[in-house]
DNA sequence: CGACCAGTTGACGGATATCAAGTAGAGTGG
DNA sequence: CCACTCTACTTGATATCCGTCAACTGGTCG
């Protein structure tokens, strides 16, 4: 369940923890060149679009206007690891260490609307906003709270129950947000997105869904997404009849 | 590897990010039965206490000054995920959103120091003193980082590999903070723990232990650790012959 | 001495990865 | 308008890693 930031609604760069930090946009041209377009403020990607690079510095932080994206990282044997979905709202680039490189990659899934500030600010921004770092961190610890989560299922749940729980979860989010339209959501990820964010192989993903789909657990298609949430929920929770690894005292 | 934070060491409570907020202590008798001692401004944990409880509200925050923790949460289904080992350093109880309920345990398994806050005076200290204020978002970011990194190993890693990943990991941490003699570390958690962390089953975390012995890549035994750096390092990297789930681009 | 706990080991089965092949739709160029 | 390509999605067959079961060892504590 998404939990927005005391007193930081989602809908213009107005809102974002950093707004009264308007960004002069320090970027070079040829930073710019992958940009499609641009405004003082805000920073418009098409999908696809690799916003931040492993191995990368950036000196720049965004935060999320609307659009949909994807934070991951190549493992050294190169295998992909999606650790997150960017959903409106979300902050990006504070991972790297508050000033070091990148270590994961940021890609636009939908055209993308984002706030662009400067890492150099951030400073400031503690020193004379304490209001607005208040919320900076805030956001972090809520994300650090969903990473969490996510460690937990996993390591602790099979193939189903974590497509349940994620798209229990996208759906959640993307609702919490106004995104749904009759239970429905838009679901631009590919199906291999979703298995390295699961830690699962394509087929088996595909296959799992196609359960779900036959059972009327979660409908998928055409870039959106219908869920039983009740019985998904259900599923999410895991098989009772599957014996505990270990009862704890 | 542990990267401490601009001008923090871990020595005393005079180094802690909320150091000059000192703790007055506004636990209730019974809420002080479990501790073993106390001082002001410092609390001594017993190994094997549970010093928060999944699910429990917490006025407090905790910075750990020495000894080793847990912070784990119970799936529905019974499970248990160790989310990561607690070190020296840590900065205990942000997760919770700033001001929520505890979603997961925090346990010590050696003998604790910690420091107390109030977690209502969190916003004094982001009001007052900007630089503490940053010194903890450093710290919530750091974090972040390494449960992206977990998260990846968890999702792409085989047994060996994610065996070979953890325990250079904490090698790295301890010995970073000083706690190495002779290449050698502490290394107090049961196998039990380390196979929910990662994800896998007591036994095949027994059994791929025992290889890593027998091969000298890693030798834990009385509750110290030496590892061979170089070649679990490379085992971490994992087996080069094995094909690449996707090539990306 | 018995209970209990962490660690250990072998046998077995199942969940999931891998391999292989095929379908459908969108874009491209002749 | 029709090959041709490319990508996402599907589906069945086979292989294997790892979870589960069961039993045993050694240490500690009462």
């Amino acid at each position: 369940m998404f939990v927005p930031a005391p007193d930081a609604t989602i809908t213009n760069c107005r809102n974002c923890p950093l707004r009264r930090k308007p960004l002069f946009l320090p970027f070079s041209d040829s930073e710019l060149s992958f940009m499609e377009q641009f405004k003082v403020g805000e920073l418009v990607v098409a999908p696809g679009v690799t916003l931040l690079e492993e191995g990368q510095g950036s000196a720049h932080l965004f935060t999320v206007l609307s659009g949909l994206g994807i934070r991951s990282t190549m493992l050294e044997n190169g295998r992909r690891q999606v650790i997150n979905f960017l959903f409106p709202g979300d902050f990006i680039g504070l991972q790297a260490g508050l000033a070091g490189e990148m270590r994961h990659s940021v890609e636009s899934t939908t055209t993308m609307v984002l706030c662009v500030f400067n890492r150099a600010d951030l400073w400031d921004l503690f020193r004379e906003e304490p209001e607005r770092a208040y919320d900076l961190t805030w956001i972090a610890a809520v994300e650090e709270h969903f990473l969490g989560e996510t460690i937990a299922s996993l390591g602790q749940r099979d193939a189903t129950e974590r497509l349940a729980w994620a798209l229990l979860r996208i759906h959640e989010r993307l609702s919490a947000i106004g995104l749904a339209e009759r239970g429905r959501v838009p679901m631009p990820w590919r199906q291999q997105d979703l298995a390295d964010a699961l830690g699962l192989s394509l087929v088996h993903t595909n296959k799992t869904i196609r359960r779900l789909r036959e059972t009327g657990h979660a409908l998928w298609e055409g870039g959106t997404l219908f869920v039983d949430r009740e019985r998904l929920a259900t599923l999410a929770l895991a098989d009772p009849d599957r014996p505990r690894r270990r009862p704890l005292i």
